[in-house]
DNA sequence: GACCAGGCACATC
DNA sequence: GATGTGCATGGT
């Protein structure tokens, strides 16, 4: 058994499931709008509200912090919330426009991470995933994400408990790997995708990868 | 028709 | 600090 459990998992993930090569998203600013219309939703059903962004010419910073909410909700309808997800959408390009003017997400690169994530969270409808996954994916700062996939896979495998905290858990990879910001992006990629695949609400068990590593899990 | 999906704010105890 | 609730679409 090796002495680093959380780089044995990602090494069996990585050899049963591949790279993932995340976030799905053209371009930085994409990913962070992609990370506040995916709260608790499906990505297929984001990615129609991005196409419809785009569509109507708005993934941009400058038109889409002109854009007024009502027309904003009816464009990310599919991505479900909308009227929340719109208004979170005005709240964020209102920092994003203090931080930038609007401008490319390069202005961002001066500042530090710790800064920059109470910046985030201190934004209305920006939490601690949702920060975590802007400061990751669209800013390749080492930051390790936190999702509704890890807590559930941890703790069938008795890894947590049933009601661990956001910072606790991103303690226990922070504290046991390697501080690299491709490990996390993959990393956390590949525990969505054993989480779609595998580790589901109905689990295919006899089919994790996870199974020789850990054991059998416990299913609550 | 029930359940699920890459959360968050807010109220209440 | 823990627990409960509203927010909403589209796929299975």
């Amino acid at each position: 058994m090796s002495k680093n459990l959380f780089l044995e998992i990602y090494r069996t993930l990585h050899s049963a499931f591949g790279p993932q090569h995340w976030w799905p998203g053209e371009t930085p600013f994409e990913m962070m709008v992609g990370a506040i219309l995916t709260q608790n939703t499906n990505w297929a059903n984001v990615e129609r509200a991005i196409a419809q962004l785009k569509a109507a010419g708005l993934m941009n910073p400058r038109r889409l912090g002109q854009c007024p909410e009502r027309r904003l909700a009816r464009l990310i309808r599919p991505a479900g919330y909308f009227n929340i997800k719109a208004r979170r959408l005005r709240e964020f390009m209102r920092w994003y426009e203090a931080r930038t003017g609007n401008g490319p997400v390069e202005a961002l690169r001066g500042v530090r991470t710790n800064r920059l994530r109470q910046e985030l969270l201190s934004i209305s409808g920006v939490g601690p995933e949702t920060a975590d996954s802007i400061l990751l994916y669209a800013l390749r700062r080492r930051v390790f994400v936190v999702d509704a996939y890890t807590r559930r896979i941890l703790f069938r495998h008795r890894l947590i408990r049933r009601n661990a905290s956001y910072d606790e858990i991103q303690q226990l990879f922070h504290g046991s790997l390697p501080t690299s910001t491709p490990l996390y992006n993959e990393y956390h990629a590949l525990i969505v995708q054993s989480g779609k695949a595998v580790c589901r609400p109905k689990p295919l068990c006899d089919q994790c990868p996870l199974l020789p590593l850990l054991g059998k899990p416990k299913l609550r």
